[in-house]
DNA sequence: GTAGCGTCCCGCC
DNA sequence: ATCCGACGCATTCGG
DNA sequence: CCGAATGCGTCGGATGGCGGGACGCTAC
């Protein structure tokens, strides 16, 4: 099969924004395609090269890739940046720039990119690894858009970058699938009346393994796939809503409130294979918590279970939990492990129980699953693994109650889940089952902090124009210190940040004493003679929410960010920094020319 | 050769 | 993570 | 009565900050 009868079907999908045409469009690719390469056509229309758990990354993103395309085509970077610039995405830019000039080698060749080739190609670039290995990806890559035609270089450039901009997903894959594969030839359903493709993939989510089973055997191919411990279940999500009422109203009357902790979730698996770890986006990311690999093994062993939870970093001491910058220093760690278990330690909020010992509880209603999660927990012991907090909520008070004792308990809010019939784990499914209410919406957390301009940045943003922000401090009057630093806007407009200098009307605060500091880097001290040159007085600017740990934010319409950075200045005059690690750079570099 | 920094990518929220 | 627009489908509205 | 309007759920894409790793470059 020729890449370009795919990237073809690409482009007619594009043109659509219709999903039973998107879908009927698959249909007809799928039963044009050879079984045997199924999976891989499957693999390339979402835009990956294999399941999310076996963590192939390509290792190219924009920069790398325009290099290649660059250098493949023929033209400087800075006309390759204009193209990108007229034609909207850099898979168009290259297009264009293959048809106006093509590479000699296509004209020379002419020998079309197979389906195989193409997934090939891209798998092998995505195992280089090692020094002189971006040279390679770049090279290789180079290679494969050497032999490609305009179109099909749209698409492989699109494939690399991870911006296919189909219009369809999973979803629509699935349904395709079940469509093309499953129903009778010409026959008509209401969309997503069966879904039994898709109920294999929200427990196995390998769409290409499912889609070479399906495609091979038909529904008997769907057989082999069930829910089993080491292949992660698709993790279900919820829906936002903005008060109790409101909650209480979609789930009926009747809820379970959960806290909703503010760190990382987990998915665990514990069987005769050992544990397994999966992020909430089907990573396998056991190797980075050791820690939690032995607290499974030591809790359930001889069990056989699949369960979820959220992990969040503690003081052990006070008990305290630490907001999810703590957690992220967790995440993706492969150095320093030891330190950082013993840095950041874990406790482990369970909230779900999906399987256990042979048993589906994830087709259970909510309480069945509760219970057996709290009596799993209850035979396992002390330990760092808990049940997350619950109260049985019939009456806005009580929800509001427990919402406000979330919220001081250090979480970002709560997470309401529906009870009883319908209640099942919806593997893969956002929606009102579980309901999400975080702190940045309760009203009646309203308190008024003065607070004072301690610097600005703007620049051209690279995407949205012009970017600039203010950098506010809240002022302990009492103390006359500063404190909970925080980032005022990103990306709003020029106007806007008139406007706001004009209402702050600033004058100088001379001097600020004692340590600046974030409020959630406890160990980010700022010496402000170093660093502030303050360029506005006390303001106030209410009403400011002040939330758990002291994060601030204002009724302007504008998002304060977390905060943890500092605009500088030096003899040069002021520098200008597009993002916080920007700005968390410059203020390193400042503090060394201090020295 | 390598330490230290910069660039880029990626996956968490 | 949040936000938003477009579609599909069921129900209600209105000429 | 039937087509139009409305309401609601769903899906997919666009957007953001942040922390960490891998690799590249360069000055010693």
């Amino acid at each position: 099969m020729k890449y370009l009868t795919l990237a073809e079907t690409y482009r007619d999908l594009q043109a659509t924004s219709k999903r039973l045409e998107m879908r009927d469009i698959l249909v007809d690719l799928f039963r044009g395609t050879e079984p045997r390469l199924m999976g891989r056509v499957v693999y390339l229309t979402q835009g990956t090269l294999g399941p999310d758990w076996e963590g192939l990354q390509l290792g190219l993103g924009e920069k790398l890739v325009s290099r290649a395309i660059a250098l493949t085509a023929g033209i400087s970077d800075d006309d390759l940046e204009a193209l990108v610039h007229r034609e909207g995405d850099l898979g168009l830019a290259t297009e264009a720039a293959f048809a106006s000039k093509g590479p000699k080698q296509v004209q020379l060749f002419q020998e079309s990119l197979t389906v195989d080739r193409v997934f090939e190609s891209l798998t092998q670039v995505a195992r280089v690894e090692g020094s002189g290995s971006t040279e390679k990806r770049i090279r290789l890559l180079q290679q494969l858009l050497m032999d490609a035609d305009p179109l099909s270089a749209r698409y492989i450039v699109r494939t690399v970058v991870g911006k296919l901009r189909l219009g369809i997903a999973d979803m629509t894959i699935l349904e395709a699938l079940e469509k093309a594969f499953l129903w009778a030839e010409d026959e008509e359903r209401v969309m997503g009346s069966d879904k039994v493709v898709e109920a294999i993939y929200n427990v196995h989510p390998d769409m290409g393994a499912i889609a070479l089973a399906v495609a091979n055997e038909g529904a008997e191919g769907l057989a082999g796939f069930g829910i089993e411990v080491g292949v992660p279940v698709r993790s279900m999500l919820a829906e936002r809503l903005g008060s109790t009422p409101e909650i209480l109203e979609k789930m009926g009357g009747r809820c379970a409130f959960e806290y909703k902790y503010d760190g990382m979730r987990i998915q665990a698996h514990v069987g005769p294979g050992g544990v397994h770890l999966f992020s909430r986006r089907m990573e396998t990311i056991t190797s980075q918590f050791p820690d939690v690999v032995q607290a499974m093994e030591s809790a359930f062993a001889g069990h056989e279970a699949i369960m979820e939870f959220e992990a969040v970093v503690h003081n052990p001491e006070t008990g305290e939990l630490l907001p999810f910058q703590e957690v992220s220093h967790r995440r993706g760690r492969v150095h320093g492990l030891a330190e950082s278990v013993e840095d950041y330690p874990l406790v482990l909020f369970a909230f779900d129980l999906l399987y256990l010992d042979g048993e589906e509880l994830l087709l259970q209603e909510f309480q069945l699953r509760r219970e057996a999660l709290e009596s799993l927990l209850g035979k396992a012991g002390e330990g760092p693994i808990r049940p997350s907090t619950l109260r049985w909520v019939e009456d806005p008070e009580g929800g509001d109650d427990f919402f406000l004792e979330a919220i001081s308990a250090g979480c970002e809010g709560i997470i309401a889940k529906a009870v009883g019939e319908g209640s099942h784990y919806r593997a893969g499914a956002r929606g009102w089952q579980w309901i999400k209410y975080k702190r940045d919406y309760q009203a009646g957390m309203t308190d008024t902090v003065d607070l004072v301009v301690v610097g600005t940045y703007a620049g051209a943003g690279k995407r949205t124009g012009f970017y600039g922000a203010l950098l506010m401090a809240s002022v302990n009057q009492e103390e006359g210190t500063l404190e909970s630093v925080c980032k005022l806007g990103t990306g709003f407009k020029d106007e806007e940040l008139a406007a706001l200098h004009e209402r702050l009307s600033p004058t100088v605060l001379k001097e600020a004493p004692g340590n600046l500091r974030s409020g959630l880097q406890p160990d980010f001290h700022v010496q402000p003679e170093l660093v502030l040159e303050v360029l506005g007085a006390e303001v106030t600017l209410s009403p400011v929410h002040r939330c758990a740990y002291g994060h601030l934010r204002p009724q302007t319409g504008l998002a304060i960010r977390f905060p943890r950075m500092v605009r500088l200045r030096d003899d040069k005059g002021p520098e200008e920094a597009t993002t916080s690690s920007e700005i968390e750079d410059m203020y390193r570099r400042q503090l060394k020319r201090a020295d």
